[in-house]
DNA sequence: ATTAATATGTTGTATAAACCTACAAACGTT
DNA sequence: AACGTTTGTAGGTTTATACAACATATTAAT
């Protein structure tokens, strides 16, 4: 009906949106004085105290403690300013994944630093949708004293599923799901009243190796996660980029094969099935593991190079086709196959510039090292990310809660 | 150093951006009450009408004269409002494409109506950087009165260029530049001192087909300009994503080839020049062209009809590709070679499903009917998309201009 | 050690712009 | 003609920022 960015700026909004803006401030740069606040939000120093009191107030802020380590850079002349910080434990959000094989939960508190995480065996397939959200629901919950529960702002799902953003799962091959609207059933099956996100996990791993990172805040990140299964996400500024279906990024399904014969897709060349398939068939263990690939890689056993050799390929060239249409200037690979990445990186970069044409400009390319819950951080990421902004539910208390059911696009 | 998106609303900036968003509204919906506009905008009816009136003071905004074609919808009950419309010649934007073989000029008013044209031979590759700029102002100019110069809020060119999103030019190959920063050139070039900017031929294009157009508003566009070479852009919510270095949708250098043999791109499979090359082989006639080749498709003669076949069948498999990482819900083909489709529609379509897997969402795909000036177009619209922002020189007076050199990300 | 210089945090006042309420005006309906 | 409904406008209120002034804390200089 009207557009996001057409909304006016109320009275109230002005200050919710420079209390989010502060909050945003004291979270990518960790601490800051008022004043320093003022000039980063090119406020007055009088606006930034009131906009700090108030946020104290309410228990999100506070003065460091004098620790500071002393920037060594310049030596500042005059009275030295007060440090703020924000109050790590006076909110935290939860964030799942419901994996195929496991679900794995952390919760994390306002300064984006993880708390605690659960991970539990998980047969997918086997189990309705409504059993799975029990099960992630109370494992997210089961370290979580009752007396806590009410600091809890928010809470995330990620699963393997194509879905709209508002959480509507149109299909989950990988668990048997289809057209569930996952983001309601966790919301029913919540004992508090939080805003719940859900997002496809693939994204989410993208949201949460690049939130807070600074180099993530401005340009494009294009995310890789390489398991069985081949996902991706897109970041463009510091935020997700979903596409028009929750789609954008899942480069998995790009056709790679300029080979003769049956058409492949980039999964099904860089993924750990075909890697492990490929590498059984040279191998001389019983139950050859992933990482005994890794260790025959490094020790240059031709074999194992060969199968390597063409991985690298294979992922350069969906690389580059996925840069020619995004555009990326940042790719980081994450999922265990990553890892075979840094004993390949010359070999990457050779077909790289081999397959794109030599004016365009290559990406940098890293490794993602989060652990196994990067998924279910991000999700909790999304959280934080919705509580530092004006869609904030610590803003909609006051706003009448008009009900308008499906106004946006269809 | 601070982000745009950290900046905090001082209460200039309140007005200013409530500002903005009437005219927004107004240039969107075309005609709208104070009422109207104050529902849009969730803004008091008084506050509208402040607005209004200092919109109006500045003579952007007027009444509209009692000409209103009476929705039939539904009988309005009340008294009725005062039907507010924009000043179409209150302000205009002056738009360039500097071609290799033409330059193209267009003036739009604040309706973004095409007001005049010209289009002039060139020859791009012989003359350099600093003539066609010349000759590109002059032209733009011929036709403006100089009592109505000071009117001019804007000038954009656009060009067969990489160039970054300040102007920029990398690389023009088409045009033999390498390093020029195309924006300040012109600058300097124009008598007048209006906001300048410079973009892709492609990228302006797909701003031109897309701006305003209330489809293209929310959601994922990709824009296909088919000439001799393949060039794209992409639109996000209304807003050209330029990628990290302007390449964003430069769809032209996919790889699609999967045929054995050299690996070939995009461009080199769909481009005017590969089937004008494949046409002449087969054509009876002594300097055929391309609209005897679409005579020929629509005729069914069997050697054009193949020919045709493989372009559905290229550029099936690229749009498929482009979709896997963008997820796009809209595709725009421009460019000469965009008549061909509406003769391969259903081809296109079978190619589309028989390459992608049968989950994955289809998009839908237009022809633009833009003439031949819809780059230098789209040009002049991004200066009327920046006017009608934040950004605009409007509010630049009162802010003191503080001059930042390279404080953007390098 | 005292003074000057500089930057910070706080206080009180001014101002801008939105909100709310009320009311006259304009239109359709009864 | 009376009534209900919606619009546009005017006056008063609210709120959050800007501005100016001042006390405070620290470094540098005399």
């Amino acid at each position: 009906m009207n557009d996001p960015a057409l909304t006016a700026s109320s009275h109230r909004r002005i200050r919710q949106s420079n209390e989010v803006a502060a909050l945003r401030a004291l979270h990518q740069f960790g601490r800051l004085s008022r004043a320093e606040l003022a000039r980063k939000l090119r406020l007055n120093r009088s606006s930034s105290g009131h906009i700090i009191a108030s946020l104290t107030a309410d228990g999100l802020v506070r003065e460091a403690i004098e620790d500071s380590p002393e920037q060594p850079g310049y030596a500042r002349v005059g009275r030295p300013g007060i440090m703020l910080e924000l109050v790590p434990d006076a909110i935290f959000f939860l964030g799942v994944e419901i994996g195929v094989e496991h679900i794995s939960t952390v919760e994390i508190d306002l300064g984006t630093n993880i708390v605690s995480t659960n991970v539990e065996p998980f047969d997918g397939p086997s189990i309705s949708v409504e059993a799975a959200v029990d099960r992630a629901v109370s494992l997210a919950l089961q370290s979580i004293p009752a007396s806590k529960l009410e600091r809890c702002e928010g809470f995330g799902v990620s699963t393997p599923a194509q879905m709209d953003k508002h959480g509507l799962v149109r299909l989950a091959p990988l668990l048997g799901w289809r057209n569930v609207h996952l983001a309601d059933l966790v919301r029913d099956a919540l004992p508090l009243r939080v805003p719940v996100l859900a997002e496809n996990d693939a994204n989410a791993f993208a949201i949460g190796a690049t939130y807070g990172r600074s180099e993530a805040h401005s340009g494009v990140t294009l995310f890789l996660v390489m398991e069985s299964g081949v996902g991706g996400g897109i970041i463009i500024d510091g935020n997700l980029f979903r596409g028009a279906n929750g789609l954008a990024g899942e480069i998995g399904h790009l056709i790679v094969s300029d080979t003769p014969g049956p058409r492949r897709n980039l999964e099904q060349l860089i993924g750990l099935e075909t890697i492990m398939g490929e590498y059984r068939k040279t191998s001389t263990l019983d139950h050859p593991t992933f990482g005994n690939f890794l260790v025959d890689v490094q020790d240059r056993l031709p074999s194992a190079v060969s199968i390597a050799e063409q991985w690298a390929r294979a992922l350069a060239i969906g690389l580059v086709q996925a840069c020619r249409i995004i555009d990326a200037d940042r790719i980081v690979l994450g999922g265990s196959v990553a890892a075979l990445y840094p004993l390949m990186t010359a070999r990457v970069a050779a077909h790289i510039h081999a397959t794109q044409e030599s004016s365009f400009p290559v990406p940098s390319i890293t490794v993602n090292d989060e652990g196994t819950v990067g998924s279910a951080f991000g999700a909790a990421c999304m959280l934080h990310q919705r509580y530092l902004s004006l869609d904030s539910q610590r803003f909609a208390d006051d706003t009448a809660e008009l009900e308008e059911p499906g106004e946006d696009e269809g």
